[in-house]
RNA sequence: GGCGCUUUCGUCUAGCGGCUAGGACACAUGCCUCUCACGCAUGGAACACGGGUUCGAUUCCCGUAGGCGCUACCA
């Protein structure tokens, strides 16, 4: 070796990592010229899950950002497990989160049709392709011979050093795979792949990842008894056609990508073949595994957006929309379980997020889906939005709890107590305190404005029992009757009232008119109080409260 | 069992060879206030372990151990 070519080796080792980086760069830069397209592929089979929102959300701030495309397509190739209703479902709820899709199911588009059911002619058609090149074969096993198999032989796999044992079209006489067929046995179309191979994947997130061809088996990729497909070749083929240029999807596809790569280069499609990148998983919020639905039941959040009902249980699941909580939160909580902007923001709306969105930021290890955390995102969206957008839903509150009341006294209420609001103690009964981190919450901190306290708890009230004393009923008798000759009840004028007489009295009625007015040490402003309550409801709950505490 | 991915406070995470290891949630305390809350301030709390590489490893490499996923005619 000359000495220019030994510098040239020192050059890369020492700047091997850099020119990775380089590589990389250019290689994202250089695919620019191919349109950016990603997609989000869910399968019918019920409500969708908060981890799927999630990787459509990475879907869709990618598209986003590089000015491209993101479709909706259905992956119903499992007719035993279509859920009627679930699509909808599915559409509905992205639109409640705000995530738009270019061109899908319900959204039209020149790729169509994006329900792989309505696909079955395309896909025989690629099938057929891979059994004559002999990248393919039939197999006529059925499901039962294979169950007995595994029984028997433990591990068993379909792959190269079993597959000429079994009823295939490799392993039989051609007379014989003729007759299976003339005779209308039922057969899939299995995948041969060839052992020993080491197959990459280049993954954005976790860069290369190499396995072995040997382990993979010999997957099915077509069924003759529905004429469909199975996921792995349906999916290589709508990309393919679809032109999908990013594949964004959860970790749980990552074992089979090297089949998917196989697969690519089986069809010849491999320079077009799009990047991928593995998601990490949502984890239980507390135990081992994966988050599910019986971890919301458990725990009590929801995790599914919107509430679902299932229409073969009849069970119903408690959604996101219906316990109060915000798109714009709900969106922004799961954008950072696994991914982060590089800096401490954590408050961002989609556009914001759609420019720093970046694939390579991305955590590699599963999230704990940490939903007390989803409630602060709550909280923080509801103290910005306006006071107005609180009164339909407290509205829906109030009438819940058979109030009746005006549009404008509820405007009220939620003002004075958008400002104030308050303890609440949660309804599993813990002492913890919670903030008002949905609408919902308010209902027991302000019921006082249109009821009146029932009773005054003297002896566990500490709030009563340190402002409730001697001569206390004496002074608010006192208290009322000046307030019953006001002719003028507004917030001035009570303040330039009470004020006056405390001051020359020296007395501090707050506290103790309080008492009367809400039973207990809470609430807004007392002037605003009794000024939303008006004299004669003030007076009368002030009369009753030294009645009874005396 | 096999294969792959992964490992920083209780949780979400920043860090891309040299830092008193930063932020947020949660928790605790204090301040503010006619009450409650909001808000603000303060505090406790982490580099899984063992080998290398290096002048120097949380950071790079290899093991071990934990975690997660896949291992279907499901996606």
């Amino acid at each position: 070796m000359d000495y220019k070519r030994l510098l040239l080796l020192v050059f890369l080792l020492y700047f091997r990592k850099k020119l990775y980086f380089c590589r990389n760069f250019i290689r994202i830069f250089v695919m620019t010229d191919r349109k950016v397209r990603v997609r989000f592929a869910p399968s019918p089979t019920g409500a969708l899950h908060i981890g799927g929102v999630r990787t459509a959300l990475y879907n869709y701030l990618f598209a986003r950002q590089h000015g491209g495309e993101f479709i909706f397509r259905i992956e119903d190739t499992d007719s035993n497990r279509f859920v009627p209703g679930a699509e909808e479902y599915i559409i509905e709820s992205f639109k409640w989160l705000g995530i738009k899709f270019d061109e899908g199911v319900s959204f039209g588009g020149n790729y169509g049709p994006y329900r792989q059911s309505e696909r079955r002619d395309i896909y025989k058609q690629y099938v057929k392709v891979l059994l004559d090149a002999g990248k393919a074969y039939m197999a006529f096993d059925t499901p039962e011979e294979l169950d007995a198999k595994r029984a028997e032989v433990q591990n068993f796999q379909y792959d190269a050093s079993t597959r000429m044992s079994m009823r295939n079209s490799l392993a039989l006489p051609k007379e014989e795979v003729d007759r299976l067929l003339a005779e209308g046995h039922q057969y899939v179309v299995r995948f041969l792949i060839q052992p020993g191979e080491e197959v990459h994947v280049d993954d954005l997130i976790r860069g290369d990842v190499v396995i072995n061809s040997s382990i993979l088996d010999d997957k099915v990729l077509y069924k003759s008894a529905d004429e469909l497909p199975t996921y792995h070749l349906a999916n290589i083929v709508d990309d393919h056609l679809m032109e999908v240029s990013h594949v964004i999807r959860g970790e749980e596809w990552l074992p089979s990508a090297p089949l998917h790569v196989l697969l690519y280069r089986a069809f010849g499609w491999e320079d077009t073949m799009p990047r991928f990148a593995h998601l990490p998983l949502l984890l239980k919020p507390e135990g081992n595994g994966k988050l599910s639905k019986r971890d919301g039941d458990k725990l009590g959040f929801p995790v599914f957006p919107l509430e679902w009902h299932d229409p073969k249980t009849g069970e119903v699941s408690s959604g996101y929309r219906e316990t109060g909580y915000l798109p714009e939160a709900v969106i922004n909580f799961l954008a950072l379980l696994g991914w982060n902007p590089g800096n401490d923001q954590e408050i961002m709306s989609l556009d914001e997020m759609v420019s720093l969105f970046d694939l390579s930021k991305c955590s590699k290890s599963g999230a704990r889906f940490d939903y007390v955390k989803g409630i602060w995102f709550n909280h923080q969206y509801l103290l910005r939005q306006a006071d107005m957008d609180w009164t339909p839903e407290f509205d829906k509150i109030l009438r819940a709890n058979g109030i009746e009341s005006t549009p404008e006294r509820e405007a009220q209420v939620v003002a004075m107590m958008k400002q104030k609001v308050v303890e609440y103690t949660d309804k599993l009964g813990n002492k913890k305190k919670r903030n008002v981190s949905f609408v919902s919450d308010l209902w027991p901190l302000c019921d006082f404005f249109f009821l009146a306290p029932q009773a005054y708890d003297k002896e566990g009230d500490k709030f009563i029992r340190k402002n409730w004393k001697e001569g206390t009923a004496a002074e608010m008798t006192e208290l009322a009757d000046l307030l019953e000759g006001l002719t003028d009840f507004s917030v001035e004028s009570l303040k330039q009232a009470v004020d006056t007489w405390a001051e020359a009295g020296e007395k501090k009625p707050w506290n103790p008119w309080r008492v009367c007015l809400v039973g207990t040490g809470q609430g807004p402003d007392m002037y605003e109080l009794a000024a939303f309550l008006g004299k004669e409801e003030t007076v009368s709950r002030m009369r009753k409260a030294v009645a009874i505490l005396a």
